[in-house]
DNA sequence: AGAATCAGTGAACATGTGTTCACCCAAGTC
DNA sequence: GACTTGGGTGAACACATGTTCACTGATTCT
């Protein structure tokens, strides 16, 4: 971001970066609310003591880590939603996006997945709230869908949640799924599919 | 169940309810896997070592509840299946019944709910176990209704699982909901009546 | 009535936890 | 080149945890 970082800032930022990381990767082996500070300091290469120097608690570290996995995905979904190609066969290509999608960010998907029913109560909080600004924005994009251009507000915001929860769903599949079974991995993709597909038949009929 | 049951047996099994009535409700106020056996052992009135005589860890105290809990869920969706007119206007009754099951054992759905995710490795995997029983389950019940009638038995577990799915995230959601807000409540209800509408609607043009 | 059973006790243990403090020494400032 | 700043150290603390053990005393069996 800025320019002018002096060593000392630089290597601030590293180890904060390395505790993100430690606790991210902690928090995929066990959960979040398992992962105690020590553990967290410990995998970062760090004295318990300096944790501090970054964070006040482990709920702020929490915190931080919601912000930087939503950045990604928010990022993901903006450049995919751009792409007109996309656009038009929006549901196989959603489906695969989102496999593709989780694979390469398992941690961060494992992390919100995870920690948005099980975690402290200011961790659950945040994601929720992340995952309603999602909403919105998915709703933004579904309104210009040809038979939803005049539904009313309140029916593209349902139906842009029905879809993010089956995208949350599926991303939650693809966690737990075990590696190297690409035989699972189409299956679910398959399936997938077919509920979004499914759910977009209902579009041309619907009556508010 | 069983008839000749000596004094012993019965305060046995009274303490063994008493642990998973206190493990059930420290669950549902900091999650099951941050919940300490001496915490559960101290709620329910007896010394941390007494536990011992009725579980061998907290594992294993987690299954039985697990066991429990779908045991009441299930009893609740058999009786619900069983009344020809749930099954007439299955959609309404669905969000309406799902409300109100989910606010009377709200502790046992906030338990699934919860530690479906976030749980130990053990618990987490019985849950889904079960949940995967109840999808089966109810592709039984839709199997029957008209426009599903000659799908094939992929789709029908397909569709199932997208019912189940929106169930568990309602479900997510009033337990959530802060206590005293029926205007909330009236929110999801409707909220979910629409998406379960809607998905019905594809049912009549789906191919696979 | 006497012996055996066994759910529950209370103390002890080793270990992991969050948090504090005075201290160090390299990077920055004057 | 001397002075200040501040990220990181290592030891110490008070406390919570899981697990063990010999024990007690009411219930059950013979």
């Amino acid at each position: 971001m800025s320019e002018a970082v002096s060593a000392r800032q630089l290597q601030k930022e590293r180890t904060r970066g390395a505790l993100l990381d430690a606790a991210l990767e902690l928090s995929s082996e066990q959960g979040f609310a398992q992962t105690s500070l020590r553990q967290v300091a410990k995998r970062a290469g760090v004295v318990p003591a300096a944790f501090y120097r970054h964070f006040a608690s482990m709920d702020e570290l929490g915190l931080a880590l919601v912000e930087r996995c939503f950045g990604t995905l928010r990022t993901m979904i903006r450049d995919a939603s751009r792409d007109p190609e996309v656009f038009l066969q929006i549901i196989d290509a959603a489906a695969q996006i989102l496999i593709e999608a989780v694979k390469q960010n398992k941690a961060d998907f494992a992390f919100v997945a995870r920690e948005r029913v099980g975690g402290s109560e200011a961790v659950r909080r945040a994601i929720g709230h992340e995952l309603d600004l999602f909403v919105s924005e998915l709703a933004v994009v579904l309104a210009r869908l040809p038979n939803i251009e005049n539904w009313s507000a309140d029916d593209v915001q349902m139906v842009s949640r029905l879809f993010v929860r089956n995208m949350v769903a599926n991303a939650e599949e693809v966690v737990e799924m075990p590696a190297g079974r690409p035989d699972l991995e189409e299956k679910i993709r398959e399936g997938a599919r077919r509920q979004m597909r499914l759910i977009v038949l209902g579009f041309k009929d619907w009556r508010s």
